[in-house]
RNA sequence: CGGGGUGUAGCACAGCCUGGUAGUGCGCCUGGUUUGGGACCAGGAAGUCGUAGGUUCGAAUCCUAUCACCCCGACCA
């Protein structure tokens, strides 16, 4: 990077400039992932890794909470499975890696170079997952019998291949990371209850721990998962004003066990299909914290995921302060470590390489640590430490008794955790909007200097006139909300029929 | 897969029009001075110019083909 002008912004171009460019650069000079030579698949280096490690291990905890156990089910899915529910093979179809070779037969090509031919053909082909459900059921046809098998709750950290058209890093890669907890039971209520408690985790854990504000709602038939009879969703708003779902919690029906055969012998004597459920959230929630909250300066992480709450960078000006500098920088990492901050200890790093204070300084600002913390010999002297929170800017340096610090580092990491939801939340709702006519609707998201966001609106179209709307603005349903607040008397902007409910609409990723 | 763009050192780019055997900044390495807003001085390493053909005495530069990547669209978590 080039010398950059004092206040100048560290990332460049800005949000304002190109919001895709600016997102790309970020991704970098965090240092979070990078592509890799094989197209769509994405290498995550260590400091993007750590991110996931933690939303892995808080959302594991929360899965575990509610009765969940973990298991591993095969990467390589037989074809056949995949055509055994219509809309899901239809569904899928269009972006599945499929092995067709079981071995690689050595041959000399004409210069003597060791070439790798395919050969051993399998007689059925193999799917790379996109998706577990048709293995999974497979597996859960085995083991259910009886009504007293159910409920089945079974989760899966794995990683899934669909071969996307336009990957982008963590948003849409072809290989991605994620969980997908898939569950059988008795009675069709319960499969509901469990669709719904699981969408309720996630709004939980998305506001909570990754500080996003995000709408529950459910999906419109044309946005539904293949093969699902419902799909609940959380949608979250980035920076761009873009909508993007965070996750999603299918109600499968009868579906999905009628096509693995997944039955079992009822209270009553009767044989029965179960009635399953399948969830997920992915590697895609990270590209959604970035897009969320990052600013000009690059990352800006929710602390409750950050792989380290604290830095602290040790201000050696001589040789002769080496010591007392190092040893006070200690003494107040491990102080600091002592403390919790929520299930986690505080993670505290000391960045003791021999670079300059500055340079030190915006690497972990471009990182997003929530606290940055310098200790020089001033401060050995006065008893303070220097403290600069990420999400008030590079000059919000304070200077403050050691033992305060200590006191109140919790305090503010949980402040600095509100403060990003709440920012989050304010920018949701300044771009939010009430629309009852189609003009200000097709005005909202393609009149000149237009920037749209959530159009709030009545709608009882039909599903082409969904499409139409798609093709029109490029604009969808995001969701049927949940909240109470948006049901309401009215008429459709599009039709002018009544509607009795506002949906979301945007534009997504 | 459609439209647009770009491939030259780790990163960002110049050089190409008008062919003569590769350059700038940052980064990296060494030594020293430094370190609380992105340091400075000196020295150094690093690129078969995306790939393959062709034209030419000579190609990063001209021609042809091809591949990759990026952005916008369709698809999607």
């Amino acid at each position: 990077m080039a010398k950059q002008p004092q206040n100048k912004s560290a990332i460049s171009p800005t949000r304002e400039e190109d919001f895709p460019q600016w997102y790309q650069q970020v991704v970098r000079a965090a240092d979070m992932a990078e592509n890799s030579e094989v197209r769509g698949c994405m290498v995550i280096k260590p400091w993007g890794y750590g991110i996931w490690e933690r939303i892995q291990q808080q959302l594991d905890q929360m899965f575990k909470d509610t009765g969940h156990e973990n298991a591993y089910f095969p990467l390589l899915i037989p074809l056949s499975y995949l055509e055994e529910e219509a809309k899901h093979a239809e569904g899928f179809a269009t972006e599945c890696a499929v092995v067709t070779h079981h071995r690689l037969e050595a041959a000399k090509d004409e210069d003597g170079k060791t070439r790798l031919v395919p050969s051993g053909e399998l007689t059925e082909p193999l799917v790379i997952r996109p998706t577990s459900e048709t293995i999974i059921g497979a597996a859960f046809s085995r083991w259910v019998e009886s009504y007293r098998d159910l409920p089945l709750l079974i989760n899966q950290w794995a990683n899934v291949m669909r071969w996307e058209m336009r990957p982008r890093l963590f948003l849409r890669t072809a290989e991605f990371l994620w969980q997908e907890g898939h569950t059988a039971h008795e009675t069709k209520e319960e499969a509901l209850e469990e669709t719904d408690k699981m969408l309720g985790v996630y709004a939980k854990f998305m506001r909570e721990h990754l500080a996003l504000p995000v709408v529950m709602g459910r999906k419109t038939e044309n946005e539904r998962f293949p093969g699902a009879e419902d799909t609940l969703c959380v949608e979250a708003m980035v920076q761009d004003r873009k909508a993007i779902q965070a996750g999603t919690s299918h109600f499968l029906g009868q579906n999905f066990a009628k096509a693995s055969n997944i039955q079992f012998t009822g209270r009553d004597g009767n044989l029965e299909h179960v009635w399953t459920t399948s969830w997920g959230v992915s590697t895609r929630m990270i590209g959604t914290v970035i897009m969320a909250h990052g600013d000009d300066d690059g990352l800006i992480l929710p602390p409750r995921i950050a792989p380290n709450h604290i830095v602290i960078v040790p201000i050696i000006p001589k040789e002769q302060h080496r010591e007392p500098v190092m040893a006070a920088v200690h003494q107040l990492a491990a102080e600091l470590r002592e403390q919790r901050f929520h299930d986690d200890r505080l993670s505290v790093r000391i960045d003791d390489r021999d670079l300059n204070g500055g340079v030190k300084n915006w690497e972990w600002i471009k990182k997003g640590v929530p606290l940055r913390v310098e200790v020089g010999p001033r401060d050995l002297e006065k008893g303070s430490v220097a403290v600069t929170r990420r999400d008030q800017g590079p000059k919000s340096k304070a200077f403050l008794p050691t033992a305060e610090f200590i006191a109140s580092a919790t305090a503010t990491l949980q402040d600095i955790q509100d403060q990003l939801y709440q920012r989050a939340l304010d920018f949701r709702e300044a771009h939010s909007v009430r629309l009852d006519t189609k003009d200000a609707f097709y005005d909202f998201f393609q009149k000149k200097g237009a920037q749209g966001g959530f159009a709030v609106a009545h709608w009882a179209g039909s599903n082409e006139d969904e499409d139409q709307l798609k093709k029109d603005l490029q604009v969808t349903i995001r969701c049927i909300p949940f909240d109470e607040a948006y049901a309401e008397e009215g008429t459709c902007f599009y039709t002018g029929k009544a509607s009795q409910r506002r949906l979301i609409f945007a534009k997504s990723y």
